[in-house]
Parts: structure tokens; C-alpha cells; sequence
DNA sequence: CGTGATTTTGAGTAGCATCAAGGCCTGTGG
DNA sequence: CCACAGGCCTTGATGCTACTCAAAATCACG
């Protein structure tokens, strides 16, 4: 909620694609800010994140911005109910992708082998929704934070001791655009998890889980 | 966020099932309250819901309930990331369900066709949960139970002259639950929205929407 | 008709958004 | 190397929204 207005959103500088809709399993590079596709654009296939972070975004009718969700190394991006995306997609840094053969979900006739990488990433794709829709629905705006910040450590965090770093690759904004909060409760919510010596900002893109379950850590202060 | 404790909730009396998990496609009935399946069974098959309602919930670990969707006619119940299902369901008011074969989604050998019903069933979760992260992601509780009660209108809404009717067959408290707010800010939501001559309370488990589009007559009424 | 559950309404408060200003970090140009 | 500019982040003050507690009203069911 109390999403940024498009009109505040810096417009990237489109970088050079090679191929905009390559065939095969070729992987291709983006840097800082390209877009992969865009809202409303037809499903020409399913791009596998080799390396980097997207954003998956969409504008509401309202005319704000809403993050639906980020896409790290492993992931599988383009699925859709019908044929075509349902959000834009955007580099937060430099990254790789594989393009997957489009067309399998409507032939019969595909390898079952890959019926079941795209089944499997579908499934995923509702595990990722859910946990999304969790923190969402988290109580407080730390608390949302919290859940956030958990999931990274889970996904992208490596351990440091008995501790688990990890790289924040996207601006304050998009977090809060994702949570649904503002930029400044973002700020706010990190600063006071870092005073309760829960977390440890390095810099401003690099956090420090002090704690290994962060959510239980607070559900612990509480009681 | 603010969701109810679950020490609060009724403890419903476990209706009986006919069988627990049925082969093949047999259809068979759940009364109001009874349970499907709960969050950590194995899953066994999925179920088709012919008629009735289901609420789809889990416990956070922090302890409160979080309703993670309802299941509507047509709707496919029992999808998953790995074997186990991931939240509660019960049926809101007397139910009939079909029970479809299980090990489909593991098998390379199944039949296409039910591999793409299958498939088809798992987008139309993704889609029915951007849905919800969309209402999620809200600005304001009207705006919320606005989009909750334009959803429900596409879904099982019925024409009425210019306006739409259908039944609201969840307690408030499961509509909070769902779009992470308090019954009380439910209940003044709608109470607000039939004074603003949007919508129409024939009684507690009917809405008529007088407008055909819910959101953006809020959206034009700020402007 | 009575009892308990659910819903509605009210008063008070906590928490987050908003508006606004200042700080940090990066990159550019002198 | 330093100065400057712009973006991003942080912090502060204030107001509004929605939660909390509480009580009354309505509904559902025996």
C-alpha cells in the first residue's frame, strides 16, 4: 500500500539487448536496469536467472507501483496464466539469463523431462507467492521487514560464523513497494532492528542476520 | 497483519467424511465446518470443489491464523510445492467435492491431457494469487474490501438488473484474516461503502454491488 | 423465546504515512 | 585531488488510519 507513483520512478536507460526473443537455450546478458519484458508483452518464453536480481513489477490501475515479487539465480521468470506477462521485468544489477524454448506448455507432444522443470518452477513460483503473501500479512511494518529480510538469508544468504550475510541489491523503495510500506518505514524498520542488535548493516547494500531466526527472535522479545 | 489468535477460534466439530481419502473420482459431501485436509498431511489426491466453499488457512509460527484463500466451484484444492499440503481447508458451508487420482503430478507416464488440466490448475493458482497480493497491497481497508468484494463479484456473482449479487458465506472474521485487517475495520469498511451508496447489505451473507466496477468508482471519487 | 455467536458501533491509542530537512555515497568535472 | 551535483538513505515532526478495548445490537440455533 502507499505505493510510489510511476512518475516518481526513475527511468532506466534501456540497455542493449542482443536478442530481444533469442531461440533456443541461449543465455544472455543485461546490465543495471535493463527490462527483460514488460507488462502485456506476449510469453515468447521462460528465462532461467543464471546470475543477478530482477524485479517484477506492475502498475495498478490506481497509477501506483507494485513490486510482486524478486527474481534471484535459480529462479525461473515468465510464467503466466494465459500468453502474456503479467509484470515488467527489470535488472537490478548485471545479470545472465538462459532462455527456455517457449511454446512447451501448450504442446503435448514436449519431452516429459522438461514438463516437469516447468511444473516443478510453477509450483515454485506459488511457494515464492505464498511466502510473499505471509510477510504481507505480517502484523507490524518490523515484522514485515523481518520476514523479508529471513527470506533473503534463506534464498540468497551465505554464512558468516554463526551468522548469514547476504547482498540487499534493491533500493529501499522496491522493498517497500513490495511490503507494502513507504520508503521511510523501510528505514525506519531496519534501523530499529539493527538498535535491537538483531541485524547489522554493513553498508547500505549488505545486512547481517545476527540472529538465525530473526521472526522468532522478535516473536520472543514480544512475549 | 493483526490477525486473530487462534485460541479465539471456534473449534469446529469434525464432520464426518465418508472416506478420508478417496480413490479414483468419487464425488462425496463435507458438511459446514469439516475438514478436507490440514497443513501437513500428505497430499493424497486433489479435489475439484463442485459446490460450497472452502476456507484455506494456516498458523504462523508467531501464533495467529492467516487465511490464504477460499475455494470456490471449479476451483482445484490441494496443490503444492512438495508432498504436503501447506495450509488447512474446511469447508464454509456444506460442500461436494471430486477427489482426482493422486501421483499424477510425480508419474512421467501420465495421460497429456490431465497433465495439462493439471498445469492449467497450477497457473490458476498463481493467477488467483496475484489476486490476493494485489488486495494485499491495497492502500486503505476500503480500498482492500473494495477489491475483495470485486473479485467475489467476477467469481460468483450473479446479474441483478444494472448490479451484481452474491453470497458472503465467510464470517467477517476470515475476510480480515484474508486481507490482513481487524473484523471491526471489516465491518466499518463495509458499513462505509453502503453509505457511500456503492454497495448494498441485503443481509449479513448477501452484497449487492451497485456499481459495476467496485475500485475504480473509489478511484474516481478521489480524484 | 432464550442463549451464545457474530456483527456493529463507539472512544481512545498506537503505528505508519506524509511532509520536510539533513546526511551519505557516487560519479563527474575542474 | 578536491568540489559539486544528484540520487538514495536516514531522521524528525505531525496527522490520519486502523487497531484495541468495550458495549450494544443483531443473528442463528436449539
Amino acid at each position: 500500500m502507499y505505493m510510489t507513483s510511476p512518475a516518481k520512478l526513475k527511468a532506466h536507460p534501456v540497455a542493449t539487448v542482443p536478442l530481444r526473443q533469442p531461440r533456443g537455450r541461449l543465455p544472455y546478458c543485461l546490465q543495471t536496469g535493463a527490462n527483460l519484458f514488460r507488462e502485456g508483452d506476449a510469453c515468447s518464453g521462460l528465462f532461467e536467472v543464471e546470475s543477478g536480481v530482477f524485479r517484477l513489477s506492475r502498475v495498478t490501475r490506481g497509477g501506483s507501483r507494485y513490486v510482486v515479487g524478486f527474481g534471484f539465480p535459480g529462479d525461473i521468470l515468465g510464467y503466466g496464466p494465459d500468453q502474456h506477462h503479467i509484470s515488467d521485468c527489470d535488472a537490478l544489477i548485471a545479470a545472465k539469463v538462459i532462455s527456455h524454448r517457449p511454446r512447451l506448455l501448450q504442446s503435448n507432444d514436449a519431452e516429459p523431462e522438461m514438463q516437469q522443470v516447468l511444473f516443478k518452477g510453477a509450483l515454485r513460483q506459488v511457494e515464492a507467492m505464498q511466502e510473499h503473501c505471509m510477510m504481507l500479512s505480517c502484523k507490524s511494518a518490523r515484522d514485515r521487514i523481518a520476514a523479508f529480510l529471513s527470506f533473503l538469508g534463506d534464498r540468497i544468504g551465505v554464512p558468516l560464523g554463526r551468522h548469514v550475510v547476504f547482498e540487499l541489491p534493491m533500493p529501499r523503495e522496491d522493498i517497500a513497494d513490495y511490503l507494502g510500506l513507504t520508503r521511510e518505514t523501510v528505514s525506519r524498520s531496519l534501523t530499529e532492528l539493527r538498535r535491537a542488535k538483531l541485524i547489522e548493516i554493513k553498508n547500505i547494500h549488505q545486512i547481517i542476520l545476527l540472529r538465525p531466526q530473526l521472526p522468532d527472535a522478535l516473536a520472543g522479545q514480544r512475549a
